[in-house]
Parts: C-alpha cells; structure tokens; sequence
DNA sequence: ATTATAATTCAAAAAAGTTCAAATATTATT
DNA sequence: AATAATATTTGAACTTTTTTGAATTATAAT
C-alpha cells in the first residue's frame, strides 16, 4: 500500500469516527506508530485533522473538507514570493481590492496579520478569515464561479461601487505591456475592472512569469491603468525596462 | 481511550444533558476524578462548558454567538432530516434565498442535484458548489463574519433587491409564536429580513426543537410572516396546532 | 464543623519529537 | 535499457513532552 493511499483511508475513517488513535491504526495498517503519526502529521498539515495526543479528531472549523489546500500548486515559491512582495506595500488601516486567482489567494494568506479591509470577490478568503485572520473581510456578491472558487458578474458592481480603496492587488491570467491585462473570462474582467475604477491609490498587479507577454481572451484595463507590477525572475527576462518606464510601471521582482 | 475522544464525549454529555459531574464521569470512563477536572478544565479554557463545584455545565446562553464548529455538531440526525423535508419542497426552476446556519447548510447539501438558482448569504454553500452540485449559486456580498461563516449587513441588500425568489429557507437561532424569528446579529436579522421581503412564495423556517420557544437578541419577523415550519419530535412537542393554525402556519416534522 | 471538591506537587507511564540508517521508489544520465 | 543519483518512506534508538494518578494541602458548600 503506499502512503497516499493509506493516509486516504485515515482520512476516511476520521471523517466517519470523529477519532482515531495512533495505536489502533497503526495495528489496522501493519505499520509501525511512527509512520502512522507521520501521516497523522501530512494530514494536519493540510488542515485535514487536527492532531491531538495518541491520535487525531476531525478538524471542529470544517463542516466538509477543503479541496483547496490541493490545488493551485504550480510555481509555489514564486507565488509565495510575489505575495510577501505585495504584502509588503500594504499599511495597516488600508482598504484593499483583491481579485481572485492562486496568486491572489497567496497574498491573501500574506496579509492575515494586517490590520485592514479586504473587499474581494474570491470567496477562498474565507478559508483564511476562519482561522483567525487579523483583517476584515468584505465580499462583493455575484454568481459563483467553481472554476475560480470566486463570485464576479454584473450584480457585484452594487458593491463595489459603494467602495473607494486605497490600493488594489489584482491578478491576472494574461499581462502584456501592449495589450494590458486580459482574462478568460468576461464577468471576471468586469469585476477586476470596477475594482480599478475605484481605486484611489496604487493598482498592483501581481503576475508570475509564465503570465507575462500572455494573451488571454477578454481585455480587463490597459497596461498603462497600473502602477506596479511584482513578478519573478522569469517575467523579469520577459519585460522591457524602457517600455516600463514609459507606462510609468514600477517593477518588482520578488525572490 | 485517547483524551481527545475522552473530551469530546464529555463535551456532547455536556450538552445532550446540560449538568455532568466529576463523579460520574469518572466512573463512566474509567479514569481518576484528576483527569476528569483537567478535561472539564481544558474544556472550560475553550468556553465551550462552565466550570462549577463537581463538575460542569453548559454554558449559559450569553448575548454573544456560539462558536460555528459547536453548532454544527449538534443534532446532526435532526438537522439531516429536516433539510431533506425542506429540499423535498423544492422544485426544479425555483429561485431560493437561503440564509446562513448549520441547519441550512444541510439544507444547502440536501440541494444538490436539485436545478435550481441558489441566493445565499452562507459562504459554505461554496464548498458544496465546488463538489459538482447542480444548483446555480448567486452570494449576496456584505461583510463576512467568522462565528456564522456568512455575509450580512446593508452591502447585502443591493443584491438581494435585485432578486425576486420563489421561496425562501430561513433558519434561526430563536422562534416563538408569540415573538417571531429572532438572532443575535442585528446584520443577520436585516438580510434575513430582507429576503423574507423579496419572497413571494412560501417562506419555509428549518429549526431543530432546540430553538423551539427560545427568544435571541433581534427580532427577524413575526411569525405570521413565515408560511411553513419545518422541526423535529421535540420541536413537536413545544408547539401548539391551534396558534399554529391561528397564524396560518404549516407544519412539517422531519423525522 | 464536617465533608466533599479543588489546587499543588511529584513520580510513573505513555506518547510524541529527534536523529539516524536501511529499504524503496523516482528521476536523471549514459 | 541499464545504471547511477536522488528523493521518499520506513522503522529503530533515544530524548523530551504530555498525560495520569497518588499524596498532600487548601478551599468551598451545607
């Protein structure tokens, strides 16, 4: 049996009993204690389980389990990279427009300690609220999208509009500097551009390199309508300084 | 016997039968009256019971809102079976305002083949949209608030008055003939009422018999707004067929 | 005042963390 | 395809932490 399997059946078995006991499966399985704790372990990890002494429980803040944790895992460094960048430009008492996206998601999770507004479309926010996040968290409403776990469409402009934010940290599936930011899909774009519209302060696009000089379908805003782009080694190679420069972009590159 | 099993079942004596004593909790699990304090202690530490000379009760029912997780784990036979008895009342092509609570949120999973267009303030129902269920899913935005998992508030109305629904799914924290539908939110009370407004069919209230008779902090709206009263056997028992027949309600028992 | 309950300190037992090496699987290279 | 290099998984030996119950003292209830 290989352990993904096996930690599968935990996963079962604690999700069916409320509790297993460290002994108990270790016997089950034919394996020793210790690699049942280390799948106890991999398990807590995600935020499956929790682990207690001589077992585990069922994790009490999830009524069902996150399939979440799984996914998005392309470039993980990268993107962990770019979101402590963004984090960074963040000051407490801020109010933020975040998009949705993977990227997004991981500034999401950057900014759990700050002490400002988020007002986001991408309903995985809530995920970070539940444990314990310092910000406060506003959703704008709309149809829900499962494909980008985010709500986005006409009926979200009410709310956008009653919002002026300081900064907005936007991803995107498609950045060049000649066709600005684009995405696949049109209530996303419409969303993402309502967010623009009413953003006082700095427009920041967070983007890791296989995004730059990428097309996608519907146009969201010209290049030229942001003020920084974070991105990362790879986009850096992709992108003309001077070109940047006369957009008036500052770039960052988070390693 | 692991302690976190140990706990978890004190913890559900605790509010199955709202008094344990140190005592008999001692005998019944077979452990020194110490270790049946130091669990009673760590429980009191999470607020989850009240510490009393000899043992522990539940804890009193403060103006503050129980935590998520302990909700959700409470009656879980009952609550299935009422959502299962308020899907039933569901047809494909409805469009449904569902406010937040653990028993709509079974009442969400009971939805899930059904084709129908979801309104919802109750973030979970993400997680069962992600899982391949049928329904379309339309959240009102608002600010979101951790202890319920919801949004609610004055950004929600927007939304919700661009809706007209065929019927409605409201659960409570209190219901009473004489008093109506009450919650400890004033925000949860205003959405809720909103969607109550936009209905113009049948507005259906799921509450498992614990919430029968109970008054909370703000009132919802009356109970002659309402049209059907979905409860258990318990439920069942505190209620009258006459005043329930006075204010035109029909009701269902789940069992 | 008397009795039961609780807090405190301590020692034994169980479980978990740590470090290391062997076995197995995966990937890269020739 | 065969081999080498690398990473992953597993279990053993050992240390640290947590849990548990006994003995003792303090506190609360009737």
């Amino acid at each position: 049996m290989i352990p993904a399997d096996r930690q599968r059946q935990i996963l079962s078995l604690v999700t069916q009993d409320k509790v297993v006991q460290v002994q108990d499966l270790s016997e089950r399985f034919g394996v020793s204690v210790l690699t049942i704790r280390r799948d106890l372990d991999h398990l807590a990890e995600q935020g499956l389980v929790e682990r207690t002494h001589g077992g585990a429980t069922l994790r009490r803040s999830l009524p069902i389990e996150p399939a979440y944790a799984q996914k998005a895992l392309e470039f993980p460094q990268e993107k962990r990279a770019i979101a402590e960048a963004a984090a960074a430009l963040i000051d407490d008492g801020d109010t933020v427009f975040i998009n949705s996206g993977s990227t997004t998601f991981e500034v999401l999770k950057a900014l759990r300690e700050h002490r400002i507004t988020i007002v986001t479309n991408n309903i995985d926010a809530a995920w970070i609220a539940n444990e314990e996040a310092q910000f406060r968290l506003v959703f704008v409403g709309g149809v829900y999208r499962t494909r980008s776990h985010s709500v986005s469409g006409g009926l979200s402009q009410p709310i956008i509009d009653q919002v002026y934010a300081n900064k907005a940290i936007i991803g995107v599936d498609g950045f060049s500097l000649s066709a600005g930011l684009t995405t696949p899909v049109i209530e996303e774009a419409e969303t993402t551009r309502r967010m623009i519209d009413r953003t006082v302060g700095k427009v920041i696009v967070v983007a890791t390199g296989n995004k730059i000089g990428v097309l996608s379908n519907f146009s969201t805003v010209a290049a030229t309508d942001i003020d920084v782009l974070i991105t990362d080694d790879r986009g850096d190679k992709l992108l003309s300084r001077d070109e940047l420069g006369d957009k008036d972009i500052e770039l960052i590159i988070a390693r």
